[in-house]
DNA sequence: CACATGATCGCCT
DNA sequence: GGCGATCATGTGG
């Protein structure tokens, strides 16, 4: 049988080497992926995604989010509640890693959130190294899993377990947070003009055309 | 800026 | 058999 097809090389961009620890970051604690799935996306903004691949951490500051609201959001694949094998880690426990492959050749990572049973999860459209690395490198959400080597591999992965990728909370700052429709599903009907899109305004990682980046 | 298109293939109906 | 939670590139305004 042929090894699965999983989209990209593994290893990260190794101008995103960083070290969490020596930063003082914090992983958010499994409470934080049990409140409102618009609110986490919100907070995610500004978070660190972390991923280790050999004895080195890779990252990047999360600066572009999407919020998929389970089984009632024509967007999200968990709509009306379909279960298959590729869905299937939406449905676990908030805190872990979804991952898909897309159009042949593009993997996308998302954040679940909510108890076990309840898929709903926040995709990660963007992030930036500022200072070590252009901002075009991880400016959409196939961009950024293709930067630190994500990939179907790693779906299911617990975030707050010992394992190759984390998330870590924001540094003490203020973000600006502009809030739009999401990107890239208008076959969603009503769902596809939801304001669920999430951007660090002061950002230039963030992906999507212009127009979607105005404050709310 | 707005569209339009090709690449490429797993997934679901 | 058709299409997608994308991206890069091309055209035209």
């Amino acid at each position: 049988m042929a090894p699965r097809i999983t989209g990209k090389a593994s290893a990260p961009d190794s101008r995103l080497r960083f070290d969490p620890l020596a930063l003082g970051l914090e992983p958010f604690p499994r409470a934080f992926y049990l409140l409102d799935t618009t609110r986490v996306a919100r907070t995610i903004v500004g978070a660190w995604l972390a991923r280790r691949h050999g004895n080195h951490w890779y990252g990047a500051r999360i600066v572009e989010t999407e919020a998929y609201l389970g089984s009632t959001d024509a967007a999200a694949h968990s709509y009306r509640g379909r279960r298959t094998p590729r869905v299937e880690p939406m449905y676990l426990e908030g805190g872990h890693l979804y991952v898909f492959f897309v159009y042949g050749m593009h993997c996308c990572a998302n954040v679940v959130t909510q108890p076990a049973g309840i898929a709903e999860a926040i995709l990660l459209r963007a992030a930036e190294m500022t200072g070590q690395a252009p901002a075009n490198l991880l400016s959409g959400p196939g961009k950024l899993c293709a930067a630190l080597g994500i990939n179907i591999s790693h779906s299911g992965l617990d975030l707050l377990a010992d394992c190759d990728v984390r998330l870590f909370q924001p540094r003490k700052e203020k973000v600006r947070v502009g809030v739009s429709r999401r990107i890239g599903v208008d076959y969603a009907g009503d769902a596809a003009a939801w304001p669920l899109r999430f951007f660090d305004m002061d950002s230039d990682a963030v992906s999507g055309p212009a127009k979607l980046r105005a404050k709310q």
